[in-house]
DNA sequence: GGCGCGCATTAAAGTGCTTTAATTCGCACT
DNA sequence: AGTGCGAATTAAAGCACTTTAATGCGCGCC
């Protein structure tokens, strides 16, 4: 664990408060820690489901297509649990790799169970976790089919800076992006090119403006109108689960 | 309700064994019932969600893009729960149509919590449908991000078949498919006329047989290794949960 | 300080999809 | 059988993105 108290507790606390058992049930999860390296690959495509909590760095799933081509599925910011989308099936069809470096603490599924048997909030808080990242993805999956190269390459931009706003809010005005333009690429399904004139076109229509890796947005309500962007992320409805 | 039992329990069924309570609980989602027709929009885009248990009938939920375009993000089939992929959000950013004449059984939020209160089985396979649905997501992410449109189409039909072969095993020779090609577009990114020009092609490399609506796959093995398709739908592991 | 490496930028040619438009097909209805 | 409409097919022009390749930039390292 890093810091005084773990990431998966301050990102739940964004939402509702916990009790000490909760935090308890959730510290069990975060006991053990490993450091991985940008770049490394953390599970292959096809090996063994794995569960971990994301402590600090930043992680993504991927998938390549027959002809060696590779498509970014997730991706993951601190305070995420990496590997619950796959739970349902025995082996991964994803693999997952540092694109920083990164701290990780594994744990087994067994530890999911605990929280699921001890915990209907905390269950319904992890389904919720889930309908979030599944919205992250129905956004990419909209831009990808149907949105122009800089369409897609701010909807990256937003949506990693309205992600990092659940951690810390202090993000609002601006923020590290320590994205390789090819991860960027694989996202949303263009060449490494097409980001790179994506970002020169968006800084050229004072949509975002950059210095080194700092992304802003000068105009930001432009920037959202542009693509429809909403933040689904920050605020959620939990007014239909039990025990909430 | 449609037929002696409800569908929701015939597709849960395929999983796993029902008691009595169980089934009850479930039929009683399927109380009220609703014909719609083809093309009929049945919630707009930021309309407050809406839940229904899909009875009979194909439906699909979509959204626009700023120029007018369209995606669509899933496709659901009789058994199918729609809408509780967008429960955390207060209200829905997408709208849901008929692809196909349908018999819905809409039913209000407060159903889902009997069921997420009474039976921690079955909310475990409300979640494990909700992974499901995401498995297919991304599927469809990575062929429209980058898999040629030969291909894209392809991932749609032999989707369609596994997703209609959870409910019935039958289809696993030929399958009908009421899907204008439009809608097959909006899937993957397409417009009609690619849709069309891959269908044509698939067909002359004899990766599918068409007879009218009727879609079979000549030479399986070769279609699925084209595109490495994988059928999640069929089995899961239902091993983490507790109470199963 | 200069070298070398990884990544970003720029440019030019090639390609696969879209758009537009005309034709054909399938099918319900008279 | 004949008509009319929606959808699929076919063809041709246009364009956005990819591929390939060369150049430029930042930064750690000896």
């Amino acid at each position: 664990m890093h810091g005084d108290e773990s990431c998966l507790v301050r990102k739940i606390s964004h939402y509702t408060a916990l009790s000490d058992t909760e935090k308890h049930l959730l510290n069990e999860l975060e006991r053990e820690s490993r450091t991985v390296r940008r770049h490394e690959t953390l599970v292959d495509e096809g090996e063994t489901n794995r569960l971990f909590v994301l402590d600090s760095g930043w992680v993504y799933t991927f998938i390549h297509t027959p002809d060696g081509r590779r498509q970014i599925l997730d991706l993951h910011f601190p305070g995420d649990v990496v590997g619950t989308n796959q739970i349902a099936f025995a082996e991964s069809t994803c693999g997952i790799a540092a694109a920083t470096d990164a701290v990780i603490c594994p744990f087994p599924k067994s530890g999911l169970r605990s929280v699921f048997s001890n915990s209907p909030k905390l269950t319904a808080l992890f389904y919720t976790f889930a309908m979030i990242d599944h919205a992250a993805v129905l956004d990419r999956l909209r831009a990808t089919g149907r949105m122009p190269a800089a369409s897609r390459v701010l909807l990256v931009l937003l949506q990693c800076r309205a992600r990092l706003r659940i951690m810390d809010p202090a993000y609002s005005d601006e923020f590290e992006l320590p994205l390789h333009q090819e991860v960027i690429g694989d996202l949303v399904g263009l060449s490494n090119i097409s980001v790179s004139n994506a970002l020169k076109q968006l800084k050229e229509e004072g949509l975002i403006a950059r210095q080194g890796r700092w992304i802003s947005f000068p105009n930001e309500e432009r920037a959202t109108q542009l693509i429809d962007f909403a933040d689904h992320y920050y605020e959620i409805d939990t007014s239909w689960f039990p025990g909430l």
